[in-house]
RNA sequence: GCCGGAGUGGCGGAAUUGGUAGACGCGAGGGACUUAAAAUCCCUUGGGUGAAUAACCCGUGUGGGUUCGAGUCCCACCUUCGGCACCA
């Protein structure tokens, strides 16, 4: 017999198939079952394929070639995404065409794929930077425009400055360009947006709809970022600086306040968005974004101008600078003339404006409560703004303890760590950082926060603390409605006047003491608010609270609680609150329920040559017009420079952007952008169906025929691109009538990456890469195939490790050396490659091995199985184990191994056809059925059913299924070991679970 | 900070509805073949006590709980990967 030599035969396979484009190809006229199984399309890099797309192809190539012998009429397409930054910054490196290096790359991926032996139908092959393409990518443009889905509008668009050219939301992660990693900036320019603002609600909706990773639809989510709340109106009076003097001050009474306001005329209005109506007797102060609407219509009012003016300026640039810098301080200046009334308590409060507060989220502008709001919070403390409670918890209570004001600090935190929930707290700029409690050794945290439920907690709490507490110094205690102050006994001892002075001292000195600190303590202004109180008892201060520094405690996001110093829903839940206040606004006109989301429109000019053009022309007189649809493509031009200056290297080129203007014949100029590379990417999976066709992208009959996609395996990393705008194309083409579906992708699969065997992401720099064609040549295809799918599950994050790949060549060199042992009976209808399930357990089998008969049937069940569920790294191991038994044989049975081939084929087609072929087949081995397994191999007639005493195995035994209950037990109890362990025990219990176990608990 | 996923031998990873933890592969150790090495084949391989392939004990990130029985279910926590991150 030969050796296995996969150098030899995978291209002669590979040439076969080529001559045989039938056995891949999709049927459009077929009556069987249809299954759209694809791969996301490559953009043809220079650099090649590597191991994690080799993965991703696999799978779907073994999942497309199972389901095609199982009779489904199988799409498996391939294609180039062509167009787009990395292929045209790639060209510019080596400094080519673009189209060029495409056509080069395209080349050599085309190589490599045929290397590795998939099964594509290459009739169906298409390239997003043909105009036979992109054509329709601009068809879908114009369609868009008619829809008034496609708009052109100045904004503030992300910028890569290395790129040059705008990028949508979604190409920038964490602030930084998603190719080459540049800080992104803001400019302001002329863009094309996609609105696919209109679908996020259906887009959110529907995900519940496919059968996707969890992973995927949550990122979704978080991207669409829906949040149900409330739109309020807000009248602002303009006020002189007198009169916003006296208004700043809450102390004053209330109705002074109110009726003096009324008479105020209102000079604007203001509406804010909140996801917390129930809050708003908290509202303390209103926040505009500096590059909001909400501020562009009152800037003209305001006393400040020029201040604001210049914070303004100062704040866009910081967002060019610092937009991915975190904790970035609050900053803000107040807008000075005007003061807003809070609608529902009619309170008057300061407005400012700070750069926390998101220009284009809602309408720029916040009620801010900073009792409730963390960031609300930190702005209030920063700028000395009240902050007022309306929300608390029943039996929450937090006490703050400072560990400097302790006799023996560790000694209490070691007894406070047993009995309640802490957290560490140190000062970070002007707040608190919390942080888990550590043990002995480590520096002490400048103070803890204490977690306690109920009354007797804090009663306990204060006993432990007391005794320890040094004199003049103290804890509090937050919760319920009120602070309360916890000093040392001997400190205060009465209610008396003299004690209270004394009290008052003791506070005093504290306030020394923590300034002359370089770090700032939050709770300094409360401190110094408390030593005006009068109204305290002897040994804890009782004191409706203004203000709060222990942020864990008040400044909390308290979704559950109830309301309280809010006149209107005192005493109400929050969720009845929520609901009161917008009923109480929606009733006066001045607020309503809303919903606000995250995701914002698809900007898709692109600065940039290498990719589809823009169909617009602008004419002097017409304005924009949609070039006509009889006249696309708008080609790009091939001469072109095209090395990113900032501006579309098209601007530059009179023989594109002159024109003639469709509507009135005059002079008129192209738009000279590009579309961004993921317009293209978002119907590719359409024109796999009818490739050929220049009428339509698609016709009818095909997308009926053939979508949705069935199974479509891809990367992670498109989670919030591609997956999302096919998906808001789909919705488009529904709506529009061209499809019936909501969903363009049934079910979703993502491949883990494939790590360096140092378990480090793969680089050059690193030097860890593994190169596929190098396998392929040392290995050959079908083990480079193999390991890929044997490394573990698809879609999690592995190493390759260049050993564990000779376990898998190993397996084909036994599967090809079992040849040897097949028995080689001539009867016909092993020939005929068509022959049906039931004459594969014909009776001349040379072999009655009924065990290897079970583990062949247990294995064709199993690879069916796990083929299905993409768990190909089990179906392997179990091909594995039926491989390893048939070894220990002398012969093989021919109908056995054949069987087996066709199930291993999908996995190893090189080494399937040819050993089928050896084995005197005609037809190529995909054109045989899938098998079967029977049921008759698959009952088992011996079980193993373990004994177990109190839970512990000790002993096993081998019966069959069918046993009853009673002769189980008889059996069970008269094993000598199990005799043993009873002695003379009285049986408790005894559990029995047929075929499984048997637990005798004494 | 919020949300989602994951923690199992030296390593990659297996384990229906809770029912023999560690399948399969790699690595390691021992042996056969060989002048020798590679390749190949055979045996062993979670840890511990033991002469033992007798027996027992411990073991699925940590601590509790439910159960006859927990890798699997519940509670709390730790670590880690990923997403969002001033989105009100």
């Amino acid at each position: 017999m030969k050796k296995y030599n996969p150098a030899k035969i995978e291209p002669k396979w590979q040439k076969f198939w080529e001559k045989n484009p039938k056995l891949y190809a999709a049927e459009d006229g077929s009556r069987k079952r249809k299954f759209y199984c694809l791969s996301m399309f490559p953009y043809p890099s220079g650099e090649g394929l590597h191991v994690g797309h080799a993965e991703s192809y696999t799978a779907t190539d073994i999942y497309a070639r199972m389901k095609r012998m199982q009779g489904f009429n199988v799409l498996y397409p391939i294609g180039w995404d062509a167009f787009g930054l990395p292929a045209e910054n790639y060209a510019i490196k080596i400094k080519t065409h673009p189209a060029e290096s495409t056509e080069k790359s395209i080349k050599n991926y085309t190589r490599q794929l045929n290397a590795l032996g998939l099964s594509y139908d290459w009739s169906r092959e298409i390239d997003s930077s043909s105009p036979e393409y992109y054509r329709f990518t601009q068809w879908f443009f114009l369609l868009l425009y008619k829809q008034g889905l496609a708009y052109r509008q100045k904004a503030r668009a992300n910028w890569c400055p290395s790129c040059r050219t705008t990028l949508a939301n979604e190409q920038v992660v964490a602030g930084r360009c998603e190719r080459c990693e540049s800080l992104v900036i803001q400019k302001k320019l002329d863009q094309w947006f996609f609105k696919i603002t209109k679908y996020a609600d259906q887009l959110l909706a529907d995900l519940v709809k496919v059968d996707w990773p969890e992973s995927i639809k949550e990122i979704q989510r978080n991207w669409i970022g829906r949040s149900r709340g409330m739109e309020l109106i807000f009248e602002l009076k303009k006020v002189t600086s007198k009169e916003e003097k006296f208004f700043s001050d809450s102390e004053k009474n209330n109705l002074e306040i109110a009726a003096k306001l009324q008479n105020i005329p209102t000079a604007a209005r203001v509406k804010v968005f909140t996801t917390r109506p129930d809050t708003i007797f908290g509202a303390t102060f209103m926040v505009l974004a500096p590059d909001g609407e909400s501020l562009k219509q009152l800037y003209k009012l305001a006393a400040n101008k020029n201040k604001i003016k210049a914070y303004r300026l100062g704040a866009l640039r910081k967002n060019e600078m610092q937009r991915t810098q975190l904790n970035r301080e609050k900053t803000g200046i107040p807008l000075r003339g005007l003061i807003a009334v809070n609608p529902v308590s009619g309170r008057p409060i300061p407005v400012w404006v700070g750069d926390y507060v998101m220009g284009d989220y809602g309408s720029g502008a916040i009620m801010a409560v900073p009792a409730h709001d963390e960031r609300d919070f930190e702005f209030a403390m920063r700028h000395n703004l009240p902050v007022e409670r309306v929300i608390y918890q029943e039996k929450k209570y937090w006490a703050f303890l400072n560990l400097s004001f302790l006799r023996n600090s560790r000694k209490v935190l070691e007894t406070l760590k047993d009995r309640y929930p802490l957290q560490a707290l140190n000062i970070i700029g002007k707040g608190y950082r919390v942080s888990p409690v550590k043990t002995q050794k480590s520096k002490l945290p400048y103070g803890i926060a204490v977690e306690m439920n109920g009354a007797n907690e804090v009663g306990e709490y204060i006993k432990i603390i007391q005794p320890e507490l040094k004199a003049n110094f103290w804890s509090e205690i937050a919760g319920g409605k009120y602070l309360q102050f916890v000093f040392a006994k001997e400190v205060v001892r009465d209610n008396s006047e003299e004690e209270k002075k004394k009290l008052q001292h003791c506070l005093k000195n504290a306030v020394k003491l923590l300034s002359g600190r370089n770090s700032f303590d939050p709770r300094l202004n409360l401190v110094k608010k408390v030593i005006g109180e009068k109204d305290f008892y002897a040994d804890y201060i009782f004191w409706t609270i203004p203000v709060t520094a222990l942020r864990a405690a008040v400044c909390y996001a308290e979704k559950s609680g109830r309301v309280f110093n809010s006149p209107l829903i005192n005493g109400v839940s929050v969720e009845k609150g929520w609901e009161r206040i917008c009923k109480w606004a929606r009733e006066r006109n001045i607020g309503r329920g809303i919903v606000n989301y995250r995701l914002r429109d698809w900007l898709v000019s692109r600065q940039r040559y290498w990719g589809a053009p823009i169909p617009i022309i602008y004419c002097a007189k017409c304005g924009t017009v949609p070039v006509p649809e009889k006249d696309l493509p708008v080609e790009l031009p091939r001469e072109v420079d095209f090395v990113p200056t900032g501006e579309s290297p098209l601007k530059n080129l009179k023989s594109f952007y002159q024109t003639k203007c469709p509507k009135c014949g005059g002079e008129a100029r192209r738009e000279v952008d590009t579309m961004d590379t993921f317009v293209c990417s978002s119907w590719y999976y359409y024109r796999y169906l009818d490739p050929k066709n220049d009428k339509e992208f698609a016709g009818q009959d095909k997308i009926r025929r053939f979508m949705p996609v069935d199974l479509y395996v891809g990367g992670v990393e498109h989670a919030v691109l591609h997956l999302l705008y096919s998906r808001f194309f789909t919705k488009f083409l529904r709506d529009t009538g061209y499809v019936d579906f909501p969903e363009p992708f049934l079910k979703l699969r993502n491949q883990g990456i494939v790590l360096g065997p140092d378990h480090n992401k793969m680089s050059k720099s690193k030097g860890n890469v593994i190169n596929p064609d190098q396998i392929i040549a040392e290995l050959g295809a079908d083990t480079l195939r193999l390991y890929e799918m044997f490394m573990g599950p698809l879609e999690e994050m592995k190493p390759w490790d260049p050993k564990g790949i000779m376990g898998v060549r190993r397996f084909l060199e036994k599967v090809w050396e079992m040849q040897g042992k097949v028995q080689s009976v001539k009867h016909a209808p092993y020939f005929d490659t068509r022959y049906k399930v039931q004459s594969q357990e014909s009776g001349d089998t040379v072999n009655n091995n009924l065990k290897i008969k079970k583990i062949l049937h247990q294995t064709i069940k199993k690879v069916t199985d796990d083929i299905e569920a993409l768990a190909f790294n089990t179906a392997i191991s179990q091909m594995m184990i039926l491989v390893n038994e048939w070894r220990a044989e002398k012969e093989i049975d021919r109908s056995e191994f054949e069987l087996f081939l066709r199930i291993l084929a999908p996995f190893a087609p090189h080494l399937a056809e040819e050993i089928w072929e050896e084995l005197g087949n005609k037809n190529s081995i995909f054109a045989a059925e899938w098998p079967r397994p029977q049921e008759k191999f698959l009952v088992t007639d011996e079980v193993t059913l373990v004994v177990q005493i109190n839970g512990k195995k000790r002993d096993a035994i081998k019966i069959s299924p069918n046993i009853t209950e009673a002769e189980a037990k008889k059996i069970v109890l008269a094993l000598p070991r199990i005799k043993d362990y009873l002695g003379g025990k009285i049986l408790r219990r005894w559990v029995y679970i047929p075929g499984k176990i048997v637990n005798i608990v004494t």
